[in-house]
DNA sequence: CGTTACATTGAGGTTTCTCAAGCTGAGTGG
DNA sequence: CCACTCAGCTTGAGAAACCTCAATGTAACG
């Protein structure tokens, strides 16, 4: 059966069966992490690729004072840019957050097989470009939301993303992330999201404890959140219509 | 005389004389823009590649309450996503702020330029690479710093980019950015940034007045940005030794 | 059964926002 | 050349959101 990540390209465009036959070989023997390892750090020379099979890692970037900003949640199946090899150096660091296995494919083995396979490239753009639009929407959260807004918005994507990848089950979804991680992420202190999150729970929108996320009202969830009502509609028709 | 477009992409790669020939031919006849002129808006089908030679625009979403949130700044030489077109729709809108010389590329122009030579198509993906890293900087600054800090690194991450671009003399910049701009930009009120920018200027470290900045002592505005000290000169070498 | 990481609670302080008014300078029509 | 207008900038005062510090609670784990 193809892991996370050879699905998740396969619903980014249709791959041949040779293209899966060589990912699946460059995939094969994933390595264990710890939680809180660091996988590359800002001002590493970028190496390969990394790809995450199971487990959830983090882009952030540490800031002089010590508290540091999460940019990325890297689900199963999801990989750190292909092309970050270009630039000198890594401008940010990648962390596991909880016990993971993760692929290293070197660079030219990637470039290889995106050259060989232009379905496996064209996956890698089409991926790419959803994670840059992710990125955008926290800019969006970050700037111009308030906190309950802020953490509900968060919730929603990351279910919305963990249906998708088949790791949610009917309202549930496991979420084994810190209110410390939820907070570096958020641009609020844990003891704010602590509160937030007792709202809401309160309110009777979401149950959320060791590490398992519900939603048990997706409506007033998404009143909250400020998620515009096209929003994940429209994101998912966006992903699915990708046809070039 | 090569236009700021093609300047820019010379210093990612070392373009051939007929990629020159090809950007130019494609680059030639710019259309005007009036500033708050939207070239297209989210939810939008994806058209042409917008380049922009001259003037300055921004990306942004509007948000339901009526607010918005700049995601990034668009100098002359800037041009929007190159394979945007493999979304479906728009999630985000891109509109100028000021007079403009702007021209649109088919995507399958585009396309063809960027097979025919590699080294066009190879610039382009480290101008795409320098954008999502300030993308995530952006993230950064919403998300970890407070209002001065915001305001400073923005402030000078502009200078420096005018500088390269060749639109900086000395210590001064064109800005032509209205204090409601810089506010949706921080995530902040016109208000507040009112008051951040006083205090800068009380401070003696930058000189913003009618659409030109002028940075008055870069230490201190560098030191009150927290601009990690290597970041500038890493980013600057980071570009130059691109190499693949 | 202590240790440890994580979650929770309270109280007071700061930052930032909101609202509302006044100011300034460039352009415009008389 | 003078009102007039309008967009953008500035100022003040009170309110709200969010943070800091510091202590306490709690579940998992060796």
């Amino acid at each position: 059966m193809a892991n996370r990540f050879i699905q998740k390209l396969q619903g980014f465009a249709d791959l041949t069966e040779e293209a899966v036959a060589a990912l699946t070989a460059a995939t094969h023997r994933p390595q264990d992490f710890k939680p809180r390892q660091d996988l590359i750090r800002e001002g590493d020379r970028p190496g390969p690729v990394f790809v995450v099979l199971e487990g959830w890692a983090i882009r952030y970037k540490a800031l002089p004072s010590g508290s540091r900003q999460i940019m990325a949640f890297l689900m199963p199946g999801d990989a750190c840019d292909l092309n970050i090899g270009m630039l000198a150096e890594m401008d940010h660091s990648i962390q596991t957050v909880s016990p993971s296995k993760i692929v290293k494919i070197a660079g030219e083995t990637m470039n290889g097989l995106m050259m060989t396979h232009p379905s496996v490239a064209r996956a890698m753009y089409v991926a790419q470009l959803v994670d840059e639009g992710t990125l955008r929407a926290w800019i969006v959260s970050l700037g111009r939301r308030g906190s309950a807004e802020r953490v509900a918005h968060l919730l929603l994507e990351l279910y919305v993303r963990g249906v998708r990848i088949g790791i949610a089950h009917d309202d549930e979804v496991e979420l084994p992330l810190s209110q410390v991680v939820l907070a570096d992420a958020l641009g609020m202190t844990p003891v704010h999201i602590n509160r937030v999150l007792q709202e809401l729970r309160q309110s009777g929108a979401i149950e959320l404890q060791r590490g398992l996320l519900r939603i048990l009202d997706a409506a007033k969830l998404t009143r909250i959140s400020g998620f515009d009502d096209n929003y994940l509609h429209r994101k998912l028709r966006a992903y699915r219509s990708s046809n070039i």
